[in-house]
RNA sequence: GGUCCGUUCGUCUAGGGGUUAGGACACCGCUCUUUCAAGGCGGCAGCACGGGUUCGAAUCCCGUACGGACUACCA
C-alpha cells in the first residue's frame, strides 16, 4: 500500500501552532515512509472564510520548512487542493448516497431545530436530530415529500445513521474505539447552500485522493464514527486514523488565543527561529529517545513513529520554547545570523556591515534568547552608551577608580597590536603591579565603555570596538567626571 | 446533561511486570570568573486514588476521582 497523507486546514485565520504540529507529524510520517503528503484547503464554510488566510497558511508552512508534494494543476508542486473548487464531486457523491438510501433530505428550519433541542435539553435527553418527528423524507413518506422536494424550500441532506449496532475502529494512537450507533446523530452532509459539510467533503476527498493515513487532532475523534459510517455507506475502504493529543493552555484547556499566542505568525514575529519552533512542537506529544532534546528536521524524520505518540494532551510551555530558541540561536552560523539580523539593524539606524554584525553576534550569542536581542543587549556595540547603569556604577565605581585607570589608559593607548590577548596581557601586568584584582579595574572600564553591568568579556568587546572608539568613550567619561 | 478520550516531577517526556523510576525546561546551590550569561557539578520534585490479577504492579484488569474534547446547515 502506498503511503499518502494530507494536512487539511480551513482558511479561517492564521495557522495555529497545533495545526503546525499536525502538519509536521503528517510530513514526518510521509517522509519517514517514503510517502506523499498533500495539502488540502477545506473552505466549505463560506461564512468563516478569511481573505488571504490560505496564502498565509502556505507561506507559514514554507517558513517552517514543511513541504507538500502534490498539486491539482501540476504534479510536483506544493500548491494545495481547494475544496470549493471541487463542489461537483461532493454533490455527485451526496446523490449517490441518497440513491442508496443512506441519506435523506430534511426541511426543518433553524427555529424548528432549536425548539427540538430545547425540548431534548429540558427532558435531559441526548441532543440529536429527531428523524421521526421532524420534517424530512423519512418521516413524511414518499407522497408528502415529493411536493417539498419539488418546491424551493431549503433543505439539507442528512446521513441516515443505523438505529442500532456497534461501531469499532482502530486508532493508531489510541487503540480500539467503540461507539454505539444509537449515539450518533444524523449528520448534515449537504448544507442548504449546496456546500458539503466537513464530514462529507473530508471523506470524499480522502477517498478520491487515496489517503492511506488520516493524522489529525483529537477534536475529530468523536466524529470519526460518522466517517466510518460514511465509508461504509459508500462501500469504500477506511484509511488508518490517528488522533493526536491536543495542545493545551497552562490551565489544561485546549490551547486558545485568550491565554497567549496561538498563531505561528506570532512566534515568527517575535523572533523564534523556525527550526526551534518545529523542534519544540515536534516534542509535544512524542519523543524519539529519552535523553535528547535537539533534533534537526531530518533526525525527526528518521525517528518518527506514529504509534509512539502520546495519548495525553501537552501544555505548551513558553519557557522551554525560549530555551530551545536560545540553543538554536547559539548554533547559528555567524554569517547567517548577520544576514538575518541586518534588516532589523538597519531599521534601528545602525549603519553596520554584515561582517561587523557577525562579530557582534559571536561576541554576545550566549547572552540572547532572540537574534534581535543583539540590538538591545549589545546596543553599545553600535553607539556610545547614552546612560550608565546606576546600580552597577555605585557598586563598582569607587573614589579611587579614576586614579587607578589613568596609568592603565596610557598603556592601552600605546599598546600594539590592539587585540584581546594583548589587552589581557597588558592588564594582567598592570593589576599585578598595583596589587589589585581584575575587577577593581575592569568593572569601571565596563561601565565607561558599555554603560551596562552585563556583557561579554571586556577585552573582546574593546578589541571589536577598536582602539579609537574604546578610548574615546573612556576619555569622554573621565572628562565628564572632571567637570 | 450525554458520548468519547485521557492521567509518570510545576511543565515536556523516557520507561509498558522485578529500575535507587531516567532525561530536559524552570527553580535552588556550588564552580568557573573582570560583569552578565554560557559551560561544568549537584539539589528539589513525580507514577491521581481504591480494588483486583501476580511471588512481585508505575507497568495488566475493573472501578472512582479529576481533567479534556465533542455534542452546528464550523471545521
Amino acid at each position: 500500500m502506498s503511503i499518502r497523507v494530507r494536512f487539511a486546514p480551513s482558511p479561517t485565520g492564521f495557522l495555529h501552532v497545533g495545526g503546525l504540529r499536525t502538519a509536521l507529524y503528517n510530513y514526518l510520517f510521509a517522509r519517514r515512509l517514503g510517502g506523499v503528503a498533500v495539502l488540502r484547503i477545506e473552505d466549505t464554510d463560506r461564512s468563516r472564510f478569511v481573505e488571504g488566510a490560505s496564502e498565509n497558511i502556505i507561506a507559514t508552512l514554507r517558513w517552517a520548512g514543511i513541504e507538500f508534494d502534490e498539486s491539482p494543476t501540476n504534479g510536483g508542486a506544493f500548491g494545495p487542493y481547494t475544496q470549493s473548487e471541487r463542489l461537483d464531486l461532493y454533490r455527485k457523491h451526496a446523490e449517490i448516497l441518497r440513491e442508496k438510501g443512506e441519506a435523506y433530505f430534511a426541511f426543518d428550519t433553524a427555529a424548528e431545530l432549536e425548539t427540538m433541542r430545547q425540548r431534548q435539553k429540558e427532558a435531559k435527553q441526548a441532543i440529536r436530530y429527531d428523524r421521526l418527528h421532524m420534517r424530512n423524507e423519512l418521516s413524511l413518506g414518499a407522497e408528502a415529500s415529493r411536493e417539498l422536494l419539488a418546491s424551493d424550500i431549503p433543505r439539507v441532506l442528512r446521513l441516515k445513521v443505523p438505529d442500532s449496532g456497534e461501531l469499532r475502529f482502530q486508532d493508531s494512537v489510541r487503540g480500539e474505539i467503540v461507539v454505539q450507533c444509537s449515539e450518533i446523530d444524523d449528520q448534515v452532509l449537504l448544507k442548504s447552500d449546496g456546500f458539503p459539510t466537513y464530514h462529507l467533503a473530508n471523506v470524499v476527498d480522502d477517498h478520491l485522493m487515496q489517503i492511506s493515513h488520516v493524522i489529525r487532532g483529537e477534536e475529530w475523534l468523536p466524529s470519526t464514527s460518522k466517517h466510518v459510517l460514511l465509508y461504509r455507506a459508500f462501500g469504500w475502504e477506511m484509511p488508518v486514523v490517528a488522533h493526536l493529543p491536543l495542545l493545551l493552555n497552562p490551565d489544561k484547556s485546549k490551547l486558545s488565543k485568550r491565554q497567549g499566542d496561538v498563531a505561528v505568525e506570532d512566534y515568527r514575529a517575535k523572533g523564534y527561529l523556525p527550526a526551534a519552533l518545529v523542534n519544540f512542537v515536534a516534542l509535544l506529544g512524542w519523543n524519539p529517545t529519552a535523553d535528547r532534546e535537539i533534533y534537526s528536521l531530518q533526525e525527526l524524520i528518521d525517528s518518527f513513529d506514529i504509534c509512539k505518540v502520546n495519548k495525553g494532551g501537552a501544555v505548551f510551555d513558553l519557557q522551554k520554547l525560549n530555551w530551545m530558541n536560545t540553543e538554536y540561536v547559539k548554533q547559528l552560523d555567524p554569517a547567517d545570523a548577520a544576514s538575518l539580523l541586518l534588516p532589523a539593524a538597519r531599521e534601528a539606524g545602525y549603519e553596520v556591515s554584515s561582517e561587523y554584525l557577525a562579530q557582534v553576534f559571536v561576541l554576545l550569542r550566549e547572552r540572547i534568547t532572540f537574534l534581535h536581542d543583539l540590538l538591545s543587549v549589545g546596543d553599545y556595540m553600535f553607539h556610545a552608551p547614552q546612560e550608565f547603569e546606576e546600580k552597577f556604577r555605585s557598586k563598582h565605581w569607587k573614589d579611587g577608580s579614576a586614579a587607578l585607570l589613568r596609568p592603565w589608559l596610557a598603556r592601552v593607548r600605546e599598546s600594539s597590536p590592539f587585540d584581546a590577548a594583548g589587552l589581557h596581557e597588558l592588564t594582567a601586568a598592570y593589576v599585578e603591579e598595583q596589587g589589585v584584582g581584575f575587577g577593581k579595574l575592569m568593572n569601571p572600564v565596563r561601565l565607561m565603555i558599555t554603560g551596562k553591568g552585563a556583557g561579554a568579556g571586556m577585552f573582546d568587546t574593546m578589541a571589536l570596538l577598536g582602539r579609537d572608539e574604546s578610548l574615546r568613550r573612556m576619555d569622554h567619561f573621565l572628562d565628564g567626571l572632571a567637570q
